[in-house]
RNA sequence: GCGGGUGUAGUUCAAUGGUAGAAUUCCAGCCUUCCAAGCUGGCUACGUGGGUUCGAUUCCCAUCACCCGCUCCA
């Protein structure tokens, strides 16, 4: 089993980089550990899903904004979310087994009643090497110090790197959404509950081997956060966790490949917490995350900065920091997802041992939407023209090069829904008038239909809308 | 970050203390013309940096990356 799992994602980390779709990063230079490139066609298909996820959290929601923050903010911002006091965990390693452990845990586990998070690193040193608490792993006592390991990737702004100018690119893209949260309501004249959506980059100093683009240190999330009153944030919590699964279902994951996973242990600004998680080669895996944020962020936002958060309801007159549900989507995630579950080696003829590859994505999401094949090079001329005509309306790739066969391989490999042959009966000959029709082999079914070129737009993008 | 393993064309594998062969992929040409056909030709590699040596892809060290296990994971 493990070794067939393992077999699969080689296949499909293999099938990003023979095509174009994830390179490793800084690839010539031997790369650097979990950052990954997307390439031509997973820089579409990546896109494709943003546009998915537009349509169905912005564009088709009522009282739903999208924002575009920036990377960098101001330092306060993360006091205030709690990422400098609780971002980082106080690690030592024993000397002896050479086991790492979590300071804290490993004091709790000796004393629950200790509190080793109110304590300092120095505490924490001091507590355990008074108590001699052993190793759990060995039973010896030879620890290193403690150090300190924040997630948080710092910087410097201006010319000197002074502590003073550390600022920080930001672990989660939440944070963007929460301090416009004022102006987004004032300029949009928003009343609740109305939503803030936001895609874009956020940064973990993670030191965790990662799956592929599972995890890594740079990364993208698709946010959505839902500002309401409380007493409302239960029944949202729920709605939008099914309207998540929902959206997975609609870009083509099976509802057996998804489960709702609650949390136990919650984060420090949750009430409540369910992850989606896919069934990746490697076990399942969180693709989305639905916290219960409460009023903890806009409270402490208010706090820190000063500016009253709050929101005056028009119906009641009352005052009050509104709660907020997030809903926050791993896009790297989610094209792997998609990946694993479209990736597919078919058998065509066992006989022949004739197999091919084929990525079964959803035609929204599939990098081009049609390639024109022209069943000779002979045919190049109307066929490039054909092309012209629809790359005005979609993706569409051409290929004009091997034998007809070898380029639906191609296709199928990259996912491209629609193939159009132009043959020699499209253009005719001296005895026999063209009929102006093309080919429409389609991926998946491998059936074949003919239509009059001017129709071939038309069909296609009735065929690929989300 | 710790322990173990591995680094040779895009991919899969060879050989070698005197700078490397093949298959496949890819490209071009011929032929063919609706599901990886054939023929001919061509491009492309010793992860990086040091050291030993007359000479290193080969031996040694470091580093980087990948794999397995641990650890960690809002």
């Amino acid at each position: 089993m493990m070794q067939n799992t393992e077999k699969s994602m080689d296949r499909i980390v293999a099938l990003c980089k023979g095509r174009g779709f994830i390179f490793q990063g800084s690839d010539i230079y031997g790369g650097l550990a979990n950052t990954w490139d997307y390439g031509p066609l997973g820089s579409r298909l990546k896109n494709n899903i943003k546009d998915t996820w537009r349509k169905r959290f912005i564009q088709e929601r009522k009282n739903s904004f999208e924002v575009d923050a920036d990377i960098l903010m101001h330092p306060r911002v993360w006091e205030a979310s709690g990422h400098v006091a609780s971002f980082s965990d106080p690690l030592l390693d024993c000397k002896e087994c050479k086991m790492r452990i979590r300071a804290d845990n490993l004091i709790d586990s000796y004393d629950p009643n200790a509190h080793a998070d109110a304590m300092t690193k120095e505490e924490m040193f001091a507590y355990i090497k008074e108590h001699s608490i052993p190793c759990p792993h060995c039973g010896k006592h030879n620890f290193t110090d403690i150090r300190e390991f924040n997630l948080m990737f710092e910087t410097q702004r201006g010319v000197t790197s002074d502590t003073k100018n550390t600022i920080y690119l930001r672990p989660e893209n939440a944070q963007g959404e929460y301090v416009n949260f004022l102006n987004v309501q004032r300029s949009m004249r928003a009343k609740l509950p109305f939503s803030i959506g936001q895609i874009g980059k956020a940064f973990r100093n993670e030191i965790t081997p990662g799956n592929f683009i599972f995890r890594t240190i740079e990364f993208e999330q698709m946010e959505f956060q839902t500002f309401c009153k409380e007493g409302e944030d239960g029944e949202l919590y729920e709605y939008f966790k099914e309207y998540g699964k929902r959206y997975f279902e609609d870009l083509g994951i099976p509802a057996d490949h998804l489960r709702f996973h609650d949390h136990e242990k919650l984060a420090h600004y949750a009430k409540a917490a369910c992850d989606i998680e896919f069934l990746f080669p490697f076990g399942w895996g969180e693709i989305n995350g639905t916290h219960n944020r409460t009023n903890f962020d806009l409270t402490r936002h208010q706090e820190y900065s000063g500016q009253r958060m709050d929101y005056l309801d028009p119906d009641t007159n009352e005052r009050f920091i509104p709660f907020i549900i997030e809903s926050t989507y791993g896009l790297d995630r989610t094209v792997l997802a998609l990946l694993c579950e479209a990736y597919d080696e078919e058998v065509i003829d066992a006989e022949k041992n004739d197999t091919r590859v084929v990525l079964h994505l959803s035609p929204a999401v599939a990098p081009f939407k049609a390639a024109v094949l022209p069943l000779s090079k002979k045919l190049a001329g109307p066929a490039l023209e054909l092309r012209d005509e629809l790359s005005k309306v979609f993706m569409t790739d051409y290929d004009e090069t091997g034998s007809i066969g070898k380029r639906y391989r191609r296709e199928d490999e990259i996912g491209t829904p629609f193939c159009i042959t132009v043959d020699f009966d499209t253009v005719g000959d001296a005895e026999k008038p063209g009929d102006g029709c093309v080919t429409i082999r389609e991926r998946d079914s491998m059936e074949q239909i003919r239509l009059p070129m001017a129709e071939v737009a038309d069909y296609v993008a009735s065929r690929i809308k989300f």
